[in-house]
DNA sequence: AATAAAATTAGAATGATTCTAAAAAATAAT
DNA sequence: ATTATTTTTTAGAATCATTCTAATTTTATT
């Protein structure tokens, strides 16, 4: 019980999480497997992405009440608006020595997000008057 | 609409919050709260959290699959254990103007998770064999 | 006291994700 | 190649966390 082979589907999902960089919710993956395999089902989306995620070929970010989203695995950092969950890409380059030097221990991988507040909300906020 | 009054309520769940250091899910908030309010429900508590955390006074945690955990709001950070999903606080000091400055904004917080493999998962694979 | 605004309640509704059991497909073993 | 074993997929029900709705209660304001 290795790492898992990479299936059909798992091959299609890898290829579509990897390429994209708008991290993807399971049903927007789901809505581009249908155009190469019209009979999948969500369950085998979910199945995939799953297995994918055990083998570190994909990573899942969790913005607080939203759906999890999937993302390639390459190293870079989130930034994410307190106000809308906008969810942008950002690279701030790789902490791990740093970070594993300062907890004392060794990690697979780390997680950062920033909160910030966009420039569409900031000005929202402002009209409404803070 | 400035800060939101923090009432009956939400006083006890922001006490119950800021003094756990076990990033407590809403139903286990629920059930502390109910030891002193025992006819409380729980969409109240749900409103109430998102209230404190709208108003940054607590802090929500997501870990992928598991309900969404609430932590008191002093600055800490994570580790999560990528096989079983234990939480634990680790504290790496404050990186904010260093991560302020390389991403070229003002942040409002940010939220840093390490993943690594906690002693008992490490040794439940070194069992089974990797 | 009367009015307005905000919070709570009960319970239904939603939505994401998992689960179950059966069928199909892939892999390994004879 | 045929059979047996393991893994994946399917369909759809089930679960679980969370939100929503509308009515009621509480709190604050005039």
């Amino acid at each position: 019980m290795v790492l898992s082979t990479v299936t059909k589907y798992g091959k299609k999902i890898l290829e579509i999480v990897s390429s994209s960089h708008s991290h993807m919710t399971a049903e927007e993956i789901f809505d581009v497997l249908r155009q190469t395999y019209p009979t999948v089902v969500l369950a085998t989306v979910y199945n995939n992405l799953n297995r994918l995620w055990q083998d570190d070929l994909i990573r899942k970010v969790s913005v607080e009440g939203m759906p999890d989203r999937y993302d390639r695995i390459q190293r870079h950092d989130h930034l994410v608006c307190k106000q809308c969950g906008r969810l942008l890409d950002i690279d701030l380059g790789d902490l791990t020595k740093q970070l594993e030097k300062k907890a004392g221990l060794s990690i697979l991988s780390y997680d950062l997000k920033l909160t910030y507040l966009c420039e569409d909300c900031k000005k929202k906020i402002e009209r409404n008057g803070a």
